[in-house]
DNA sequence: TGTACATCAGTGAACGCGCGTTCACTGATGTAC
DNA sequence: TGTACATCAGTGAACGCGCGTTCACTGATGTAC
């Protein structure tokens, strides 16, 4: 509230931002989806948070520390959409609902879809980042291994080494089958292969994918 | 030859190179291999087929020019790989071994794979281009359109909207979900996600591609 | 409760850089007669 | 076969741009006593 009758100015802007941290992400983040990722800059995040081009170093180092930031919360809602969509059921039930969401997330967050997967471009050894992919890897796993009875292990993908042996445990093949065929669908689904702009497909995405995965024993 | 006795001097560099499209594809493609397309400029490559800043104009218009040309180009060896490796066989055969082929090149070539996808950074519009991107589609369709019979159709991949209506022929199913699937293993094996450097996976990646094929009900 | 002071989060001007593209030009090549 | 001339493929200097990062600094906040 201003004084009655005075003429509002807008406040004079605090020395200290306050939540810096996640306007700068906010604000990476709506470059991405405006210009995709060869539009993302230091300074123009800086300039939509309305802070100096310096002020974005405090808080991230570098211009690879923010997109990988961006590129954890994005791996962070993803890995929670793959989760709600994991509800009851069996396990072909259970897979093909996560792959749905897996395709209906790429579609929506395309650029930041794409950024999560650009090693070129972010700092994969970040605990941030890591923990972000192997969170969200281990809910597409999670139904299979729910079924061959792997449970028991406490978070069998807690680091690298083990989730790379794991996916090359042959119990796991249908879950990862089902991994590699959803992402080669979204990436190509993506760059406009099943139907675009101009030249749209006379069926939704999602349902050719259903068809796909009928292929798929599971 | 040169004159015995003197010593011998580079020649003078002709005026008119000859060859320089050629050698542009050629340096852009040397600039990808070493420092992946975050490191290709337009004048790093001139800088390397030794000729002036601006004389890729003449050859290509601009960056994207040079850049569309060199994904087609990898396009074209991608399509003959695969055209190489669909040899006799049933249907199953043809596509497992297609399937290796498209892996081995993604590897191989990663980071001019990657760029045969990057929408933002070449022009998809371009004759060059679309040719080579439709006939590598097609070689991985035709071992399933031969089985099916639609192979008397004159080329069906002949335009955008005929190749998107027949990815979505369930007749085609099983060859789409191949190409999916291997496509999704590739960019993830890529990235590291089934082994990498200082994290090695038990097995060779085509090892786990081919166990993961076997789920696909072909 | 008051005060001194360390720490933290920001400023804004300046830096050097490499980039793509433009420009007027020049040297070589091809063609018409 | 010789010559005039158009066209083509290159030069190299210059442009303006936005970038990431550095720097000495300042204002606000938190803490010890």
């Amino acid at each position: 509230m201003t004084q009655a009758g005075t003429i509002e100015r807008p406040a004079a802007r605090p020395y200290h931002h306050g939540t810096l941290r996640a306007a700068l992400i906010e604000a990476a983040e709506a470059i991405i989806d405006e210009a995709g990722i060869a539009g993302f800059s230091l300074r123009e995040a800086a300039r939509r948070a309305g802070v100096s081009p310096a002020a974005p170093a405090h808080h991230f180092g570098d211009a690879r520390g923010l997109l990988t930031a961006v590129a954890a919360a994005a791996f962070r809602r993803f890995g929670a959409a793959l989760e709600a969509a994991d509800r009851d059921g069996d396990l072909k039930d259970r897979l093909r609902a996560q792959a749905v969401a897996y395709l209906n997330f790429a579609l929506a967050e395309r650029d930041k879809f794409l950024l999560m997967w650009r090693v070129d471009l972010i700092d994969r050894a970040s605990p941030e980042y890591s923990e972000a992919i192997q969170r969200a890897t281990g809910v597409l796993m999670r139904a299979r291994r729910d079924e061959v009875a792997l449970v028991s292990e406490e978070d069998p993908f807690r680091d690298v080494d083990t989730r790379i042996a794991r996916l090359n445990d042959p119990a796991l093949a249908p879950a990862v089958a089902v991994w590699a065929l959803v992402h080669g669908f979204s990436t190509l689904a993506i760059n406009g292969v099943f139907g675009r702009d101009g030249h749209p497909a006379e069926r939704p995405p999602e349902v050719l994918l259903l068809e796909l995965l009928d292929q798929v024993v599971i």
